[in-house]
DNA sequence: GTCAAACTTCGATGACCGTCGTACGATGGG
DNA sequence: CCCATCGTACGACGGTCATCGAAGTTTGAC
């Protein structure tokens, strides 16, 4: 098994966000923690490692968490070296569900 | 007691939309027979009485999902006669959520 | 080749919430 | 009055999910 190989093994399967269903995408975007990744990634100009996102939970809490993220089609995750980057797919989910991200970033959490 | 006072006695608390966080909002949204309630009331030109909306639960679990969409500030509810009848709280939800409610009612459920 | 760093996987646990049936309360018509 | 209609209140139950720790995997650095 080539090296190649391996890394590619490691690759995690990305769903077209079109074909999510709304219920995926908000059963992903209503817990907190979640949303503080997408957050992040937001504010972010550059992809943002696992690990340098402050969430306040396990790892194993948070690998679970960027799983259900990227399952709703909502970041990309990319593997370099042993970190794990992740980025949000700002377009191809606006056009899936136009405006829900924006007003949901612009929402304030509290008041 | 008169009859004005009983009817005053089962007036719900209506919080204002801007006091209730957002975690709270995206609970009372994230339940599909909650969602099927705010998509009734927005396509309807009237408000709608608890028992018009076709929701295939019991009678005391539609109670239960009203409550919750007025808890977090999206319905409002009044009585006449024995109906209980509910509005969408468009404009002040807006003024709380600029362009959350939008956002969800134009996503489609399905692909 | 050894070791640390960064995530993942697995199983277990605990809490929450959607659901229901039943009993109850309020209203208006006959 | 009586009664049907419409909705509420209350427990109970069951499934789902966020959480964790421990053990495993992959990578790169020395």
């Amino acid at each position: 098994m080539t090296r190649t190989a391996q890394q590619g093994r490691r690759v995690a399967p990305h769903p077209d966000p079109r074909t999510v269903p709304l219920q995926q995408v908000l059963e992903a975007l209503v817990d907190p923690v979640r949303r503080r990744i997408v957050r992040a990634l937001d504010a972010a100009d550059e992809d943002l490692a696992c690990g340098v996102i402050e969430l306040s939970v396990s790892k194993s809490t948070a690998t679970h968490h960027f799983h259900v993220l990227r399952e709703a089609g909502l970041i990309r995750q990319y593997y370099v070296g042993t970190s794990r980057l992740n980025a949000l797919r700002r377009e191809e989910f606006e056009e899936s569900f136009p405006g829900l991200l924006d007003a949901l970033i612009a929402a304030p959490e509290h008041r």
